[in-house]
RNA sequence: GGGGCCGUAGUCUAGCUUGGACCAGGAUGCAAGCCUGGGGCGCUUGUGAUCUCGGGUUCAAAUCCCGACGGCCCCA
């Protein structure tokens, strides 16, 4: 058997997914709380492997982990008038302690930056306190007025990693929305998730800040899936919360800031681009269990068949693998197999009575299902070989998959089409004005992601050779990105 | 913000239009046993539903009405 279908994956993938997190089981839903959700011991661990590559690449670069409080006093909230104004209708509102009402009415944070700048002006003095580089990694609330969806649109956004800086120049706090563009790109590698660096509109960006900067994907129903943000905050923040340093020529600056966030968004992508119609597939780095080890027991020869099985767990465990067994009885192989696929092992490993004679595993890997016999001395090095070869298969593919779901057109009568026909992301000229990109939004029915992030130069506007705007048919003066997006 | 659909064992679902023959049927799952075992085998037995919750109409409600909670879709 090879190449499982991914019928069910791409169209119906709402269904697939609710399905997959439910049998794996990874997340569940029932918890009678609309848009929250239980991180199931299976999915856990994925959450678990995911958080320590964030953790690796943000702490590589200087990043230091901090825990700051749940709860944010009314008046920190809205200290700065524009994150006020965006958040104020979907946080959650503590307002009684016991039978007492509060004094001061405590929000859920919807995300930490006024829980975290007063601190940080206490913390910046001089120079030499910059830069000031902490993240955490957190449960903010947000009352989400539209359907909720697990994972992907959530009240209580259970897995929040949010970064903040703070710099003595804005050269240099532009320097660091350039590490943590890199960073987050390191990241999404790691996790084979395709990825498109856009800087959101005017119009779009997080409250509060001078430039947004976002990571989006493409889901298996051609839905544009927000996954990452990088904000160059300015000294918008600086100002409202009063954090500053005395230079050397002992006047005194406002710091300049940067932030940037990742959710379990990214593990709802990671399950999502991977995945086909036998459910998970995961990239060697994020499998909870990495090879799985199935007996094949035949009367009168079980003991023998499991020795041999433990034998080689213990050998893939000693090497470092993260390894299973599943030696239960009275389950027919077939059915462990669609198990352990459901599960997304990279590896399976396969013993029987034929093998046991001939000094041979079975090993099939799981994006292919393809089986291969090899000896049972040399099963490490097999094992380590195949691993790498899913990897780069699941980069390639999905890389793949994106490239072929993002194009150039001329009209909006074809990014209308494109999108009606197959979702993904259209590019076409604009010219850069807000009240014509609404218009454009209303005609394509779509959102505008926003021009595309060139990491290289740095630079936002690819040349455009007199090219005229989709919507107005004036001089086009960038590159959208227009999509339906989650 | 506006409109619509839906909620029945762990999961999926029949029944609802036209109230009564439904102390709710099936599949799957789960448990025990037999038989098996290199891709979901088969058989037997068992288990599992306050029909989301609250109120109302009625001799009678899964079914009709109102509200809440939860899930989903469309439009702005």
């Amino acid at each position: 058997m090879t190449n499982p279908e991914r019928k069910v994956w791409s169209q119906e993938y709402s269904e697939w997914f609710h399905k997959v997190i439910a049998d794996v089981p990874i997340y569940d839903t029932r918890y009678p709380v609309k848009g929250t959700g239980i991180w199931m011991p299976f999915g856990f661990r994925i959450r678990k492997e995911v958080l320590s590559i964030i953790r690796d690449e943000l702490e590589r670069t200087g990043h230091e982990e901090v825990l700051f409080p749940l709860l944010i006093p009314e008046y920190l909230l809205s200290k700065e008038s524009e994150h006020i104004r965006n958040f104020e209708d979907e946080v959650y509102w503590v307002t009684h302690g016991g039978k007492t009402p509060l004094e001061v009415k405590l929000a859920l944070r919807p995300t930490s930056e006024t829980a975290m700048y007063p601190m940080f002006k206490l913390w910046i003095n001089a120079y030499s306190d910059l830069p000031l580089k902490i993240f955490q990694i957190v449960n903010v609330f947000r009352y989400e007025t539209k359907a909720t969806r697990p994972m992907i649109r959530v009240r209580e956004v259970s897995t929040f990693k949010e970064a903040h800086t703070a710099h003595a120049t804005r050269e240099e706090a532009e320097e660091q929305e350039r590490i943590g563009i890199e960073v987050y790109s390191r990241i999404f590698e790691r996790l084979k998730i395709p990825f498109l660096t856009t800087t959101r509109p005017d119009w779009d960006k997080f409250p509060g800040a001078e430039r947004s900067v976002a990571f989006d994907t493409v889901m298996p129903d051609g839905r544009v899936l927000q996954i990452g943000t990088v904000h160059f905050l300015g000294q918008g923040f600086a100002k409202a919360f009063d954090i500053k340093y005395m230079k050397s020529d002992g006047n005194y600056e406002y710091v300049w800031q940067t932030c940037y966030g990742i959710s379990e968004r990214a593990i709802a992508a990671l399950i999502s681009v991977h995945g086909d119609d036998h459910g998970l597939v995961l990239p060697s780095e994020v499998a909870p269990v990495q090879v799985v080890v199935i007996p094949i027991v035949y009367k009168g020869r079980e003991e023998e068949v499991l020795k041999r099985c433990r034998e080689v767990k213990d050998t893939l465990e000693r090497s470092g693998l993260r390894v299973a067994i599943d030696d239960r009885r009275d389950i027919t192989p077939g059915n462990k197999y669609y198990a352990w696929e459901m599960k997304g092992a990279p590896v399976r490993v396969e013993i029987g009575p034929r093998d046991l004679d001939n000094n041979t595993a079975v090993l099939v890997r799981r994006d292919t299902l393809s089986k291969t016999h090899v000896n049972v001395d040399g099963v490490v090095d097999e094992i380590r070989k195949i691993m790498i070869q899913i990897d780069e298969g699941l980069a390639e593919r999905s890389r793949e998959w994106m490239k072929s779901m993002v194009r150039e057109v001329e009209t909006i009568e074809q990014a209308k089409g494109e999108l009606d026909a197959r979702g993904g992301v259209v590019e076409l000229n604009w010219c850069g004005r807000t009240s014509c990109g609404e218009e454009l939004e209303k005609m394509i029915d779509a959102r505008i992601l926003g021009v595309p992030f060139d990491k290289d130069k740095g630079k936002n506007e690819p040349s455009l050779n007199g090219a005229k705007c989709a919507g107005c048919n004036e001089a086009a003066t960038k590159k959208i990105r227009v999509a339906r997006s989650y």
